[in-house]
DNA sequence: GTGAAAGCGCTAACAT
DNA sequence: ATGTTAGCGCTTTCAC
């Protein structure tokens, strides 16, 4: 039993105003900055808010203003290596303008995934942020037409939304470059499922830089494709490729185990190159991989700035940001001649 | 330029009312049920505030209530592999309750965890979940006397508040028995870093099974300790160890790799059992790795009931709540002889 | 069965 | 420089 229930009350702008004397509107007057207001009388209310422990009501400010500084981020990601730096990206940015970000994950349920728009929509979010971890995976279609900007994150919207993705074509071509510049030559490119968008994009621009015929392996993103693509490619005895570029760490990761496993060195005798930077994996293969980082932090922190601008009612030009992906140099292309 | 600057505008129960031909408390009578309302009429309203695309506000709805139907979540992890699971039961769990979940990464930094906590509680959250990857890391010191229930989940809060963690001792007997039911005898426990709760508990546990002279070397969380283990334990003549009752996954995986570079075969030589049941390490390991799922998805499920009992004012007994854990058997310890 | 009115906590015109 | 007042969208007595 409370000795007094108002003790636990949350302490309104009232309470400060009468216990400071003046009256609610010199209270938030004080408190906000606003009108003509007395110095000293500014500081007192202030004091004495700090004092009492008083805290603005969100809700009362967002009946008032409009805006409820949230915003509702709808991912797929059951996992979380691709969407947590996202949303720490967008948390970081959102934090400093007073945004906080409801964190929706619809485990590819689409039940889920409506329920929880309903919920962002009941509690007035002034923005959403759609991602998910598979390019060509149809937002919900309910997304279609709601009066909040929306912006998507590692996804591609529709060309009249704002979309941040990775560049896969460019950061294929830092890879290949890599590998060239590190002196090898006979690349392969060894990738996951040929119906992801990304797969082909990245496998395009391998080919325009090294031919266009040249040799792309479409499998699962797994180590034990990764593997399995090694036994194909090493297992006749025609001509080897001299450098692998695989579509993703994990890839690299069953590449890297089975070329151990056939006494080939890496670098010495094959290069190997990955895509993710998943730093548990690239850090943890003999040697250390090279790897292609996505910059998701970046482009969570991208997204996030357009996200807010939109909800103050700035415009950002609409279309498909890519962001550039960056060259992490580890142990398993050797090193480059230059730069 | 809008043809009407009100068809953008969110609907209101003043709309809907409007609308119906009926006044606002009839149309709020309608829409929740409440109060003695013709069937007729309530249907209508319903009809009608679908029609024109009504939400009610949750602003206001709170404001009113006194509950914000939110809750935060506080968490340290910057990768996401322990925290997405967790979140997505909170979440599923508090969805069905029209609660949303704010997530507030703090990436280890007290000013992040400081500057999100204020934006919770000027939010009006109806509650807190403290999560952190550590358990030996301190929850913020701010967290100390708040207005709103908290709940902590994969980490320990103080005795009075409730605290929903991995049940790590059953969990280490879940292994060894696993081990000894497959057979397997000299087992050698590899494990994290010593400062860390969970790797004493957990070797605890498995010496009050062994002996209290078994084996248990400290080191790092990751592969690399696991690789350096093996090194260690089968350099010599010396006896061998049966069985390798590892601290995680990742190091599972290193110690697996080091027997497949000395030969040892696993499970005929040398069985293996990890603890995360982290998919994507203990799937790919050769042989599949066996382990020991912290079901942390059922942790968050439970810490997301606690916050919301809490929240109705119902009350939760305090405590530490110990889940069970589960065995995952794949191949890396052979067959169980019984169960 | 339905409507009028008060009020949740706050801000912003408008008086004073 | 400060106070008064209206009102954001909604629920909830309480009249009718």
């Amino acid at each position: 039993m409370n000795r007094s229930p108002d003790l636990n009350r949350r302490r309104t702008i009232r309470d400060v105003a009468t216990a400071a004397g003046v009256s609610i509107s010199t209270a938030s007057n004080a408190l906000n900055d606003t009108g003509r207001i007395n110095a000293e009388t500014r500081e007192r209310v202030r004091r004495i808010a700090k004092e009492i422990g008083f805290r603005p009501n969100a809700a009362a400010r967002s009946l008032l203003g409009g805006r409820s500084h949230t915003v509702g981020i709808i991912t797929n990601d059951t996992y979380g290596r691709l969407v947590l730096p996202m949303t720490a990206g967008v948390s970081e940015v959102l934090l400093e303008a007073g945004v906080s970000v409801f964190l929706c994950p619809t485990n590819n349920d689409p039940r889920l995934a409506h329920l929880h728009l309903e919920a962002l929509l009941d509690k007035q979010v002034d923005g959403l942020i759609f991602t998910a971890t598979r390019l060509d995976l149809e937002p919900p279609p309910a997304l279609a037409d709601l009066p909040i900007p929306i912006v998507h994150a590692f996804s591609e919207g529709p060309p009249e939304r704002v979309s941040f993705v990775p560049d896969d074509a460019q950061g294929a071509e830092l890879a290949v470059r890599h590998l060239l510049a590190c002196g090898h030559r006979r690349i392969v490119h060894v990738t996951g499922e040929e119906n992801y968008v990304v797969a082909h994009r990245r496998a395009q621009a391998y080919r325009a830089l090294v031919s266009p015929e040249a040799r792309v392996m479409f499998g699962e993103w797994t180590e034990e494709w990764g593997r399995e693509a090694v036994e194909i490619l090493f297992a006749g005895d025609g001509e080897k490729p001299g450098a692998l570029f695989c579509g993703s760490d994990e890839i690299a990761r069953g590449v890297i185990d089975a070329l151990r496993d056939r006494r080939i060195r890496v670098p010495d005798d094959v290069a190997v190159i990955g895509f993710d930077n998943w730093e548990v994996v690239a850090r943890q293969t003999r040697p250390p991989l090279s790897s292609i980082d996505m910059e998701l932090k970046t482009i969570g922190r991208r997204a996030g700035e357009a996200v807010l601008a939109l909800c103050r009612g700035e415009t950002v030009p609409p279309g498909i940001n890519r962001i550039a992906c960056r060259l992490v140099p580890r142990d398993s292309c050797g090193r480059a001649d230059h730069d």
